[in-house]
RNA sequence: GCGCCGUUGGUGAAGUGGUUAACACGCUAGUUUGUGGCACUAGUAUGCAUGAGUUCGAUUCUCAUACGACGCC
């Protein structure tokens, strides 16, 4: 009957190194969660997206509720047995898909949740706070999400005022009828960039008493880099040193230095999975296109110190052949290269944490990232 | 040999006597942050087989040449 518990085993300035303890072992933090949406990562068997050494992973409420419906998953033994991943996974609420498919915002969100049509079918459901957290449970994720407001990055003051007290009344809700034993609970943190409004939002999440926390609504269309660590500086301070923070849907390697240095704990991002399917990579300097016509003749892997699987054993020229042509086990090697990458970023941040040398190696880090834009 | 039709970019092609020659594919580059997977954005023929003519002006009209398809002897 454990639920997850996170140890703070040191800190250098804001920068966390810890450890997430859970049914289906213990994981280091920072941490890096590959997305696997519909019970499965893109393009990747579990054995692939594991020899990345990876730790929690994270799936989808909306589309598994959609289909196969979260009946079938519970049939078939939880999430874990379903998709065959036997380490811990997390399960986002559904609520940024629903919104997104909400047409019309002011009509379509209401207090009871949130209605829009299946992306399917055109069904028109709703989604309510309640509802996600019973899907959740029936799951069986290790980290089930509240379900939140995700608004714009355009979303004025006023509007989020509001958003962030529906927000904490919706998590309430939810907290009521979580009913998984061993299932971990997270709140949710909204506010935008504004300080008072992330403080606000930050303390009463915590007064609610989860497992965990994360910080919401950045990663938006349109918001900026200013505004996003903005989010996170006003949130972090408020949160509980022996809870984990989780910064929703961060991935470019940047912005989890950023976080780090704020106190986030865990990330996840699509980004290594969908760049990887339209031909990118990313390298110690910078993103890379293998759609490029400068590598048809390259017989050097994407990156010659990485550790992967595809850098162990493929040529940028294989792998421009086969993204060119439309073959997906071109996007499956440059995912594993993606997923790697990033778990491999945090694996040298936590060295770098224990060592107290972290903003070193993120100025480090960024200096060659950047090294190659004009 | 005669007749007839055709010749537009890397490809398939649309089109007009008068500023920037449609569209698609390809190619080139860029984008992508709690995934409505396999998308989106931008660029990509200084020239319409070659030569001459008509015209203020021709890729568009006329003639010749070259090449190709079809038909006839």
């Amino acid at each position: 009957m454990k639920k997850i518990k996170y140890n703070l085993i040191r800190q250098d300035g804001n920068a966390r190194y810890g450890e997430i303890e859970t049914r289906y072992g213990t994981y280091e933090t920072p941490m890096f969660m590959p997305v696997g949406t519909r019970a499965s990562v893109k393009g990747l068997t579990p054995d692939q997206v594991k020899e990345c050494s990876s730790g929690i992973a994270l799936a989808n409420t909306y589309h598994l509720w959609l289909r196969p419906g979260e009946d079938i998953v519970q049939k078939c033994g939880g999430l874990h047995k379903f998709m065959n991943y036997d380490r811990p996974i997390l399960t986002d609420s559904g609520g940024f898909q629903v919104f997104s498919l909400a047409k019309n915002k002011e009509k379509d969100i209401t207090e009871e949740g949130v209605h829009f049509k299946s992306h399917i079918d055109g069904m028109n459901l709703l989604l309510t706070p309640e509802k996600s957290i019973e899907i959740q449970n029936k799951l069986d994720s290790d980290i089930a999400m509240s379900f939140d407001e995700c608004p714009p990055a355009s979303a004025d003051y006023e509007y989020l005022k509001n958003s962030i007290e529906r927000t904490l009344r919706w998590a309430e809700r939810g907290k009521k009828v979580h009913n998984n034993p061993h299932q971990a609970l997270f709140g949710i943190v909204q506010g935008g960039p504004h300080k008072d409004l992330r403080k606000y939002s930050a303390e009463k999440t915590v007064e609610m008493d989860f497992d965990g926390y994360s910080i919401g609504g950045v990663a938006n269309d349109g918001e900026s880099k200013e505004d996003m660590y903005k989010a996170i500086d006003y949130s972090t301070p408020y949160l509980p040193k022996d809870k984990v923070r989780y910064l929703m849907g961060v991935g470019e390697p940047i912005d989890i230095l950023e976080g780090v240095e704020r106190g986030v704990d865990i990330f996840d991002c699509v980004l290594p999975t969908r760049i990887a399917r339209h031909g990118q990579a990313f390298t110690r300097e910078g993103k890379k296109n293998l759609n490029n016509a400068q590598y048809i003749e390259d017989l050097r892997p994407i990156e010659d110190e990485c550790d992967c699987y595809c850098c162990k054993n493929f040529s940028r020229a294989y792998i421009r052949h086969l993204i060119t042509v439309g073959e997906s086990l071109g996007g499956t090697l440059l995912s594993i290269h993606n997923i790697r990458f990033l778990i491999k970023m945090t694996e040298e941040i936590r060295e770098s944490i224990k060592e107290g040398r972290f903003l070193k190696y993120k100025e480090n880090f960024i200096k060659k990232y950047n090294s190659k834009k004009k």
